[in-house]
DNA sequence: TAACGGACCGGAAACGATTCCGGCCGTGTG
DNA sequence: CACACGGCCGGAATCGTTTCCGGTCCGTTA
C-alpha cells in the first residue's frame, strides 16, 4: 500500500496525497477529505524510510545511556521522554555498555541511524574528540564533562562534580567525622569519576586532613553488586573508618548493604553520603543523604538546548547546573 | 557523500561498490581493496533510509517498555541487550506511559519506525487486538498474559501470575500469618494485576480465610510513591494486618518505607513479600523475600523466539516460563 | 472581451541505495 | 580455431516519498 494506490483510489495525483498527508495549505478541503478517507479506510501509513531519504533527515531523537542500571538515568530519560513529548518528538533509548570502547559504538550507531539529535548520558568522552566529526546533528552530554571538547554543534550540561565532591566531605567533616572512604569509579578512565577525586582531595587539604589513599577504592562498574564487594575488601584495610562518601547512589545502597552484613549499623556506627539524588533515595532504609543534582533542570534544559540547536543551530555551549545537598538519614553527627 | 562518489573516486560503477560495501562474492581482492581504501579514506557510511527503502525492511529491533522505573525491566533490558549484540543486532528502547492508551502510541511507533521485531515489557493488551493487525514484524510479549490473544506472529512468555500470587500467599499462611493485605496495580484496566489478584482470592479460600476487599488495595501505578502512599492509607484502615503481599519489588519497597514512617519494623511487626526478583531486592534493607521470575530465561527464551519469528517465520507461541520463591529477610515466622 | 492572477492540481525529477541483466575478458575444451 | 563458461563488472530500473514546475479553471478587472 503506497501513496500511488492512494492516489489511484481517491482520483488524484500522487502530489495531491503528499500535501494531505502533510498538511499543505495547497489543497481544497473537498480532495483532502476524499484523500483522508482512502487513508483512513486501508489504514495507510507512509514509509518512512522514502520520506526520509527524500528530506534528507530523520525525525527521531537519540538517547545514549551508558548503562541500564543507573537509576538516575532512568529518573532523566522520563523527565526527558516527557518533555520531548510536549514538543511532539519521540525518542529513542540506546544502552550502552558500560566499558569504554562503547563511545565508538555509540557513534556508529548515530551514524547508522541519523538522529536529529542526539543526548548523551553519562559515559566518558576518551574517544569523542576522534569520532565526533563524523555526527552531524547536534549533540548535548548531561552529567559529563565536556569542557575542553569543543564542536560547533556539541553542547553539555553537568553538575560541578568537583565542588560537589568537595562539599559532600566537607559535609561529613562538619559531621566531625575524621575517618572517610571514598567509592567511585575507575579514575583513570572517568572524567567524572576522576573531577570527583579531585574534590575530595582539595576537601581534606582545605580541612588539614591527610589523604589516605587506601581508603579511596573504585568498584569498576556504577552498581550495587560492584559497590558491595568493594565495601567489604574496604572496611577490612580500613576498619576505622566512620564515614563513606559514595560517588553515586546505586553504589551508596550496594555500601549500605553491605555494612549491615558487616554488623555496622548506618549512620549510627557509620555514615554514608552518596551522589545523584535519585528519586528512590527518599524509600530506600535509612533514607540517602545525598549530592542532588538537579534532574529535572538537567532534564529541561538538556532538552531546550537540544531543540535550539536543532531548530536554529548555533554554537553549542557548556553550562554547569547547581546541585543541592539533600538530607536524609544516613548520616549522623560524630560525639566522640 | 554518496555511494556514487565512492564509484567515481574509486574508479568504478556503483554497483561495484555496493556488493563491495554488502560483501558480496562477485568481487575481486583488488576491486574490494581499492574500493576499500577510499571508503575509509572518506569515513563514508551508506545511507540507511535509501537502503532500507530498498530491501523493503529495516534491521533494528524495537524494545517497548512500560514505564522508566520499573527495576525488573531495567533487569530485562540489560540482558537482551547483552543477548541481541551476541547476534549482532542492536535493539532501541521506547519507553511508554504507564496509561492505558499508550498501546496504541506504541503501535503507531512500530508502524513508523518498521523494526524488524518487536519484544513489549510490561504492559496491557486491552486495545492490541485492535490494532495489531497493522504490525507486520513479529512480537514477542514479555511478562504479560496473552494466552487470548492469537495471531500468527504473536508470542508471549510469562509467570503464570496466578499460581505464583497463590503461592506468595500460601507463603505467608504457611509462616503463621492470617491478617494479610495485597498492594498492586489497576485490576480492572491490567490482566497482570487481575491474574495476581485470582490468586490471592484462591489461596484465602483454599486455605479458608476470608476474603476481605478493604485489605486489597490498587496504587494506580507500579511505584515506590503510590505504594508508599496507598501502604499507609491501607495501615490506618486495617492496623491488624501482619502481613502484606505486594505485586512488585517496586512496590515492595515503597511498602517497607511507609511501613518504616509508621513505626513498624519489617519483618518483626509486620512482613512484606515482593514480586519480580529484581536485583536490587538482595541490596536493600530488608533484603527482599519475593516470587523471583526468571529473568534470565525470560531474556534468553524471548530472545531466542524473535529471532526464530524475525529469521523462519511460523507461528507464535505462547509459554509460560516458571517462577521460583527467593528467600530473604522481609518476611518472619509469627509466633503468637 | 481579453488579460490576469490565484487556487488547486498532476507529471516527473530527484533522494541513495540494491539488484537484475547483459557484456567483457580470459581460460579451458572439443 | 571456435565456442562455452565463469569470474567480474557497469548500466539502469526500482523502492516510496517530496517538491519543483508548470497547467487548468474560474473569477475579477481594464
Amino acid at each position: 500500500m503506497t501513496i500511488k494506490d492512494i492516489a489511484r483510489l481517491s482520483g488524484c495525483g500522487v502530489a495531491t496525497v503528499s500535501r494531505v498527508l502533510n498538511d499543505h495549505p495547497d489543497v481544497s478541503e473537498k480532495t483532502r477529505r476524499k484523500v483522508m478517507a482512502v487513508v483512513n479506510e486501508h489504514g495507510f501509513q507512509p514509509n518512512n524510510n522514502a520520506k526520509h531519504l527524500k528530506q534528507q533527515a530523520g525525525t527521531s531523537i537519540a538517547i545514549l545511556v551508558k548503562g541500564t542500571q543507573n537509576m538516575l538515568f532512568a529518573d532523566l530519560v522520563e523527565q526527558i521522554q516527557t518533555l520531548l513529548r510536549d514538543n511532539h518528538r519521540d525518542a529513542a533509548v540506546y544502552y550502552l555498555d558500560e566499558d569504554a570502547d562503547e563511545v565508538a559504538y555509540a557513534i556508529q550507531l548515530c551514524r547508522e541511524r541519523k538522529p536529529v539529535g542526539i543526548l548523551f548520558l553519562g559515559g566518558d568522552l576518551e574517544y569523542f574528540r576522534a569520532s565526533f566529526r563524523h555526527l552531524s546533528a547536534p549533540c548535548v552530554l548531561l552529567t559529563n564533562c565536556a569542557r575542553e571538547l569543543d564542536f560547533d554543534n556539541l553542547s553539555s550540561l553537568t553538575t560541578d562534580d568537583e565542588q560537589a565532591a568537595f562539599q559532600a566531605i566537607g559535609y561529613l567533616i562538619g559531621k566531625g567525622h575524621r575517618q572517610i572512604g571514598v567509592l567511585g569509579g575507575n579514575w583513570s578512565t572517568s572524567q567524572i569519576s576522576y573531577q570527583r577525586l579531585q574534590g575530595c582531595k582539595r576537601a581534606f587539604e582545605h580541612w588539614g586532613l591527610p589523604f589516605e589513599p587506601q581508603r579511596q577504592t573504585e568498584p569498576s562498574r556504577y552498581s550495587m553488586a560492584d559497590a558491595y564487594a568493594a565495601t567489604r575488601r574496604l572496611l577490612e584495610r580500613c576498619p576505622e573508618l566512620t564515614a563513606i562518601f559514595a560517588m553515586s547512589d546505586v553504589i551508596a545502597v550496594g555500601v549500605i548493604r553491605a555494612l549491615g552484613d558487616l554488623g555496622k549499623r548506618v549512620p549510627q556506627d557509620i555514615s554514608v553520603i552518596g551522589y545523584d539524588g535519585i528519586s528512590m533515595g527518599r524509600y530506600t532504609i535509612p533514607r540517602l543523604t545525598t549530592i542532588g543534582q538537579d534532574t529535572k533542570r538537567l532534564a529541561e534544559q538538556g532538552v531546550e538546548l537540544l531543540l535550539e540547536q536543532i531548530l536554529h543551530g548555533g554554537k553549542g555551549v557548556h553550562q554547569v547546573v547547581p546541585f543541592r545537598l539533600l538530607d536524609g538519614e544516613s548520616v549522623a553527627q560524630r560525639t566522640t
